[in-house]
RNA sequence: GGAGACGUGCCAGAGCGGCCGAAUGGACUUCACUGCUAAUGAAGGGUCUGGGUUAAACCGGACCGGGGGUUCAAAUCCCCCCGUCUCCGCCA
């Protein structure tokens, strides 16, 4: 949710931002309306509510004989309480959910235009030149008995899959490399519910325009979560926290569901896009004016893990139209995946400002001893998909793999994961 | 699954339908006292929000798990939901 003091005395630092995001001016203009029209019925009910908190008082100090008659004028007010109390939180709830249609304001820098238009901060890494036809990350995953997708399909259906052998342990790997890293960097590591309550995933906003992208569980009325940010954003939920040490850190690890509604044929083949995953999520609780400094810190972590992963990527700043609606920036890394001559997304990192915060009532109390919104960032630091790029390009032409001498100390030394034999799979 | 109890401020814990934004402890902040700490004494605090002010002062409204209802008036009465605890049963 959008800062409402900005709404109604700055609207034109929100409509500079809508139209960077591409979106209908009319979205503003109705909040605008809706939130004055809100205001107004609220005056009329609080200055109802003070006439007859004064009639009351006279009322219970008035002697038995008046009280009756006392009562008998007052009812008629007590009447236009109630229906102006009706009309007011009627009100308010058009304006809320006018005001939550407002996307946040983004941040200063943010390339403009569509999904195609972000701007390439960075690269590293060299794109790895075979001398053999490179095999995809099934092919490889098949060979070493890590991915099956045959088994998946046939027990849960398409875009499932079961990591076998050296696979499970891979992700394991790349999981405990980076809560590693998480840790050294003083977070917390946090395993959350990946079911949640439907005020919880509407406060954190993922039933808006991704709505069919999100499991649902009718019987019980609970959502299953594409990201352990849906938990991790709940999580201090209306608190005031402490943030006078600094930032609040958590590693998030879940396992996160997608239904991939509307991407029927894309990414059929492996693990790229899947309906069941595993992520090492980073969630940062800051105040404002270090928000912009901590996302470039978890950018940074993401890229270590990948350096220390031996991928070849590059760093995108996403373009407004293509953020999410909280995000006021957003940091991708994709990796080089060779098979595909092109670069996939691995991590995401977006900085919330106060967007969450503010609708969540996550607070700090800053300097003068006042409640202010917090602002959140959130950053993947490992997920399943990154075996994608990890296989492709440690490939060699047998079919094995080399394993980064980072991972080596979470799969036992091993250096190279060698093919087994066809019929032990 | 069955039976019951409870949910009040930072914590503990009172609360008769109006005198309750809420007693009393503790913690906390400030001041006093003491060579310092401790102890003691005094004072002060919540959250959200409208108006007002340069900023205050000041004047309103809302908030006692959440949502409805009864009433002129609800922390207090009624209903629903959520959560916690205890006992019994069952399962891992």
């Amino acid at each position: 949710m959008i800062d409402l003091s900005v709404l109604r005395n700055n609207p034109d630092v929100i409509a500079t931002s809508q139209t960077a995001r591409g979106n209908d001016p009319q979205i503003l203009a109705d909040a605008i309306a809706a939130d004055s029209a809100w205001r107004s019925a609220q005056a009329e009910f609080e200055s109802y509510r003070a006439e007859q908190n004064q009639f009351n008082t006279r009322v219970k100090t008035a002697s038995k004989e008046e009280r009756p008659a006392l009562i008998e004028q007052v009812k008629e007010l007590a009447a236009k309480v109630k229906a102006a109390q009706a009309a007011a939180s009627e009100a308010e709830a058009v304006a809320k959910a006018a005001v939550y249609k407002i996307e946040n304001v983004i941040e200063e820098g943010v390339p403009g235009g569509g999904e195609e238009n972000f701007v390439t901060l960075r690269t590293h890494g060299e794109k790895p030149e075979f001398d053999f036809t490179p095999k995809d990350h099934l092919e490889l995953g098949e060979l070493l008995g890590a991915i099956d997708m045959q088994r998946g399909a046939k027990v849960s259906g398409a875009r499932f899959y079961f990591l076998r052998g050296v696979g499970a342990q891979l992700e394991l790997a790349i999981m405990q490399l980076a809560l590693n890293k998480a840790l050294a960097a003083g977070f917390i590591p946090l395993i959350t519910p990946t079911l949640v309550k439907p005020e919880i995933m509407q406060g954190t906003g993922f039933l808006g325009e991704h709505a069919d992208e999100v499991y649902h569980l009718p019987q019980q009325d609970l959502y299953l979560t594409g990201t352990s940010e849906v938990a991790l954003a709940g999580y201090h939920a209306d608190e005031i926290l402490d943030l006078s040490d600094g930032p609040i850190r958590y590693a998030g690890w879940s396992t996160c569901y997608r239904s991939e509604a509307g991407s029927h044929g894309k990414d059929t083949r492996g693990i790229v896009r899947v309906h069941q995953f595993n992520k090492l999520e980073m969630f940062v609780y800051t105040t404002p004016d270090q928000a912009t400094a901590e996302h470039e810190r978890l950018v940074a972590w993401q890229e270590e893990m990948l350096k220390d992963l031996g991928l070849s990527y590059r760093v995108i700043d996403v373009a407004a139209g293509d953020l999410g609606s909280s995000a006021a920036r957003k940091y991708d890394i994709e990796a080089w995946i060779p098979t595909q001559n092109t670069y996939r997304e691995l991590t995401s990192t977006s900085n919330c400002t106060g967007y969450q915060a503010r609708r969540l009532a996550t607070r700090y109390r800053t300097e003068s001893g006042k409640p202010a919104p917090a602002a959140t960032l959130n950053g993947t630091l490992a997920t399943t998909r990154w075996l994608v790029a990890l296989l492709e390009i440690h490939q060699r032409a047998d079919g094995s793999v080399a394993v980064p001498e980072a991972l080596r100390p979470y799969l036992g030394g091993q250096a190279v994961l060698q093919p087994e034999t066809a019929g032990k799979r």
